[in-house]
DNA sequence: AAGAAAATTTAGAATGAATCTAATTTGAAA
DNA sequence: TTTCAAATTAGATTCATTCTAAATTTTCTT
């Protein structure tokens, strides 16, 4: 593991939220001055790729980086904002009904978050 | 529904695929070859905020659109291909466990496609 | 420790999906 | 049939991400 690998391990596996490369970026920039783009793209989808970190998708969102740890995401439908659930754990099931073939699962909850439900509610009796 | 949103949501519904822009446009061009991509982002975005469709966004990929109709999706670890299955219903359990707040779920879970690991198998011993 | 080979980082160009803007067309309603 | 809103078009633009080639750093070999 190279310095800026495990620079960049370190920052999404100790935030508590879910980061995108900019704010990575912005992160490492703040002990690396020099460091560029390109090396935290290079090392996320290592680490990606490796297993050793998580990549969140959502429509219309860049991806997300976050710990591997076994837990769920909820998202919010109007802002994209994710935080973390946990719910039951799916992987036996998965495994009784798909067998060797079973690799990991990801599960994204939908919902309307506390603060997009309050401005809704702000802005509904037009 | 406009001539387009109804065309753009019938080749969505009636596909067994999981269909790019891309794709549908070129399905779409066959019929309505003055048709413009702009037309094909506008509806799909059109229904799928109205729910009409569901989007899936894998890593890496291109946004595919697919029926809203209850299932769960395979998505190779390899090659991104989809498939469906259908998993138990995880509805009533999450709504248990969140209340009022719940929407909706998406549920993906990745393996290696026969395919994929058809390929490994021969390339495996160098 | 020196030299060679491999891996990583860098800089910046290139790609590609998706959005946006402004003009034009369609089509429903008055 | 005029009016107004919505949909479509064309093309530019944005933005996240990848790619390429050169430079640098690390690791390996002897």
């Amino acid at each position: 593991m190279t310095k800026y690998e495990a620079e960049i391990y370190s920052i999404i596996t100790m935030s508590t939220e879910h980061l995108t490369v900019d704010q990575i970026y912005a992160e490492l920039k703040e002990k690396y001055p020099k460091v560029v783009m390109a090396t935290v793209y290079n090392n996320v989808n290592k680490l990606w790729k490796t297993r050793l970190i998580r990549k969140i998708s959502v429509e219309n969102m860049p991806d997300r980086y976050d710990r591997i740890i076994n837990h769920d995401h909820l998202v919010c439908q109007r802002c994209g904002k994710l935080a973390d659930i946990s719910f039951q754990d799916l992987t036996a099931s998965l495994r009784e009904q798909m067998g060797e073939d079973f690799l990991f699962y990801d599960l994204k909850v939908f919902y309307i978050c506390p603060d997009c439900r309050e401005w809704e509610r702000k802005h509904k009796h037009k």
